[in-house]
DNA sequence: CTGTTAGCGCGTTCAA
DNA sequence: TTGAACGCGCTAACAG
């Protein structure tokens, strides 16, 4: 920076860190000269002086998913007034693009990372321990975080969304899966243990997937698919709840009765499903709350916060609506009351 | 970067960038030696050294809105292959909040901007005409560009939505608005066009519109409102695809026919407008396309290229769905055939 | 066309 | 506690 006043370039910039280990008249000064002059930190050159800068890298599969956006608010919001900024790359559900966009952040130096799931190769692994900072995989749990974690059991999920359906009294229910993505290949998982456990596992006609994106077009298409391949299932649970709601539009247009001749249940509770008509029972996550999580852990390892949480389960839950209440259909209220979104 | 092997640090560099002005000879010397050291440039260094950074910042209002995830995925895409990247922050809908992230913007000295809408405060023009690189102005049309602009007229889109309406024989025709951001506002504003043309306005009757959040919730209580306020409308029009869906779920639990008792038109023409039932006629404006032409338009400045267009409109289009049908509603597929994406 | 040099603005040593 | 000097890795301007 240039000449400060009458104050040394040094005292200065270290007034302008650790005010504790400066004379309040020295700070005084400083402060003064910094508002006369109208210094602002050169972000460039702090980066190159310290070898780190204040980006959050955050490398997600998709901007398109609206699960994603959710994150990325938790991410923004919890950064805020704090001196790091985030960078939001996507990786198209590409492992070697994820490895290329992290090659280009280690040249950064970040100062924490932030990645959507548990599923990076050994090379992503690698590149995000050398970058030396915390990392904080999300969206997912698991046995084996390359740093921090934070997410919820997303076969448990699964198992619980089948669970319900079983419980109301649904007998064939079938899976509804587009895109694919190592997190809805694990509802699946969670869609078969339950079945399996009830003794109705028939996977060659429940199951039908595709890797399209995940989209409300996409829903209605796996719905007759799976319809002209088993006519007779009674219930569908959907990897997401966008497939869900297309699901719902097809039973209309086929003039299928939800919930009574066919049961619904959606993944993620996004906005809609609570007012859709019939209302859509779905599973709630914690997204925008995940996205705040992450930022809280990585700012508590850069200043040193003891026992910062390595690993946290942030659950789901079970939010029934409407297209899964076949045994107490008409006790339900209409609209669904059970309407209070996670995010302000 | 350490000594490049046998060759000089600076022709290396100059090879790097501007390959004409080096003998091939020269130039395979440095990259034989940039890949046996696995050199990797550090953009801090270029950034302080250059007085430029490689970043293109991204400011737009919310990254909720489904609209501007659409933008993001098309300035995304756009960069690919270049060595810019792109920087997202979110004002909130906020003025004092714009001008905070510019300011933050400014000291990164970026290599673009891009900037949603044409409402910045004078002091946001003037810091991003300060910051000496190309801007670009998105989603709208206007008369006083900072640098360049791209994007749609709102107001000729509201308008010819509602005339829409009016060619199909609906006359008492409400407004529904969320949010009611600027462009909204102009939406607001075509729509009175229209209304006023044809001698139907009634805007204390018919115009219905609040400050929270666009979403499906919000699009259901707005016709609620509006059916209180005037019971014998037969028609709306909504700012935006959200509050079209959620009106048309109002409508289900009411039992009101869609397009029979009640016309409804969107904007923005989502995914989910072309798969409802019934299908919901929108105005499809191309947000993806808007920013991929952003980044052309600052690339292409920044690389000298000629006559590079100051000014873009890149237009809208009206798509006749089942919900506002009612003239020829029998003759229209029962699955809108219109329904190929502007994206990939 | 190629090699050399001097900063860019800051953090990080050291010495006072 | 404060001041001064050095260098982070690169670009730009110049010299050969």
């Amino acid at each position: 920076m240039a000449a400060k006043a009458n104050v040394s370039v040094i005292t200065a910039s270290r007034a302008l860190r650790q005010s504790e280990k400066v004379t309040p008249k020295t700070r005084a000064r400083v402060e003064a000269a910094v508002t006369a002059l109208g210094y602002v930190p050169n972000p460039a050159a702090q980066a190159l002086a310290s070898a780190r800068s204040r980006i959050i890298g955050v490398v997600i599969p998709s901007l398109t998913n609206q699960i994603f956006a959710d994150l990325l608010r938790g991410v923004m919001d919890g950064l805020e007034g704090s001196p790091y900024s985030p960078q939001f790359v996507n990786t198209r559900y590409l492992a070697s693009r994820e490895e290329e966009l992290l090659r280009i952040f280690a040249t950064q130096r970040p100062a924490g990372m932030i990645v959507a799931g548990i599923d990076q190769s050994e090379a992503a692994r690698a590149l995000l321990r050398a970058m030396n900072c915390p990392v904080v995989q999300v969206m997912e749990t698991g046995p084996d975080p390359i740093d921090m974690i934070v997410g919820c059991d997303q076969r448990a999920a699964g198992q619980a969304a089948v669970e319900h359906l079983l419980a109301q009294g649904y007998q064939r229910i079938g899976f509804l899966g587009a895109r694919m993505d190592p997190r809805a290949q694990r509802r699946l998982a969670g869609y078969r243990d339950a079945l399996a456990r009830a003794g109705l596992a028939d996977d060659a006609r429940l199951v039908m997937t595709t890797p399209q994106p995940s989209s409300f077009t996409t829903g209605g298409r796996l719905l007759s698919d799976l319809l002209a391949q088993c006519p007779d299932a009674d219930a569908v649970f959907c990897a997401n709840d966008d497939v869900a709601l297309g699901a719902l539009f097809e039973c209309q247009r086929r003039g299928i009765s939800v919930p009574h001749q066919m049961g619904i249940v959606g993944f993620n509770d996004l906005d809609v499903v609570s007012c859709s008509v019939p209302t859509i029972t779905s599973v709630r996550t914690l997204r925008y709350r995940t996205g705040q999580m992450a930022v809280e852990m990585i700012r508590a390892t850069l200043e040193d916060v003891p026992d910062v949480p390595r690993a946290v389960d942030i659950g789901f839950e079970i939010i029934p609506r409407q297209s899964s209440a076949r045994q107490d259909g008409q006790t339900l209220p209409q609209h669904s009351t059970t309407n209070s979104k996670e995010t302000p």
